[in-house]
DNA sequence: GACATACAGAAAATGATTGTTATTTGACAT
DNA sequence: ATGTCAAATAACAATCATTTTCTGTATGTC
């Protein structure tokens, strides 16, 4: 695998593609796997539409609860978990302490992620590419590569400038904001 | 950032280079940072040495009460996060449930990660041609780039061979062999 | 030896997430 | 409309890794 410091493929094309189904997709989706489509469920459907945050499960919950005062975490973790094994979003480890949701699932993609404030940033990138030797595998069947971009988002970029060596405060509450 | 499937630089090279202060240099290095080095601490020191295998504050609990019946968890993770702040080991989050500890901080390195029993292999790979484009980047300023490469480690593979999609088992107790 | 720290140990708090279970509710048939 | 029944929900307890707080004791450092 050779490197060198270029563009990544398809890096240009602003290619927000494939989002996520619809609520309505989604119902239908549910209802064919045998799934109940609860108003609870619509509301957690409705609130990852058009979502780019990778928003935690306490973030889906806070905006849920908004117009759904009864709605519980429990019924929002399960929701998303089910999502999930449907293939619908993916969740993330992205060492921000909460697992992020990620209605992207279609493409290839990476992640930019804030050590300061935890904001993930989708990085349309190819690195499809990257691979090793069997030498360095020795033995260790490998899935898939992730890439995750560390540093500081514009907002705490500008916030914390000169003050390096600093520890990134504890996740304040919802981190999940893009 | 072009990539071709070629290996990468500087991979052959099985330079286990800079591990990690040998515990003398630790100790040193503690002393002049206005800290006290106490046996439990030099226990601990000894634990981490050559260690390759990414421990948790656990293993190295475990380790260490092997010959030093006394000392307690709390300080092995205090310990831990010392050290991480004199930057002599790394935290790191890869998803695996609990925090690893790399005592391999010095060169730019990247992992192999096990889905299945939570492994860490290190994969001494030059990645650091890897870039985005300041178009891409959008005001993110961006600092270094981790690479995870998730599948299973030859023992999982030869276990669990074709029984795809599984849930990895709930993180059994101690994790951290090589 | 004096002094400042570090230690153990207990206990409890934490924060994210999951398990339990009685009750409610969608989906579909009567 | 009503009934049926499995699935979903809400409330609550529990788990897990980790941190915090406290307190009396032990031990490096000078
Ligand atoms: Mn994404
Ligand atoms: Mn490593
Ligand atoms: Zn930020
Ligand atoms: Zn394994």
């Amino acid at each position: 695998m050779m490197c060198t410091n270029e563009e990544p493929q398809a890096a240009n094309q602003p290619e927000r593609v494939p989002v996520m189904k619809s609520p309505e997709e989604l119902t239908e989706l549910f209802r064919s796997m045998g799934r109940k489509v609860t108003p609870q469920r619509q509301r957690i459907f409705r609130a990852l539409q058009g979502e780019d945050s990778h928003p935690s499960a306490e973030w889906v919950y806070q905006v849920a609860s908004t117009d759904m005062e009864t709605i519980s975490l429990k019924t929002v973790y399960q929701t998303l978990h089910e999502l999930a094994e449907l293939g619908e979003i993916q969740a993330l480890d992205l060492g921000t302490g909460t697992t992020r949701f990620d209605p992207n699932v279609e493409i290839s993609h990476h992640h930019l992620v804030c050590r300061s404030c935890g904001k993930v940033r989708d990085l349309f990138a190819d690195f499809s590419g990257l691979s090793i030797s069997a030498s360095q595998a020795e033995g260790f069947v490998v899935g898939k590569a992730e890439v995750v971009f560390r540093g500081l988002c514009q907002e705490c970029h500008e916030k914390l400038p000169t003050v390096p060596g600093l520890r990134p405060p504890p996740n304040s509450s919802i981190n999940s904001q893009t």
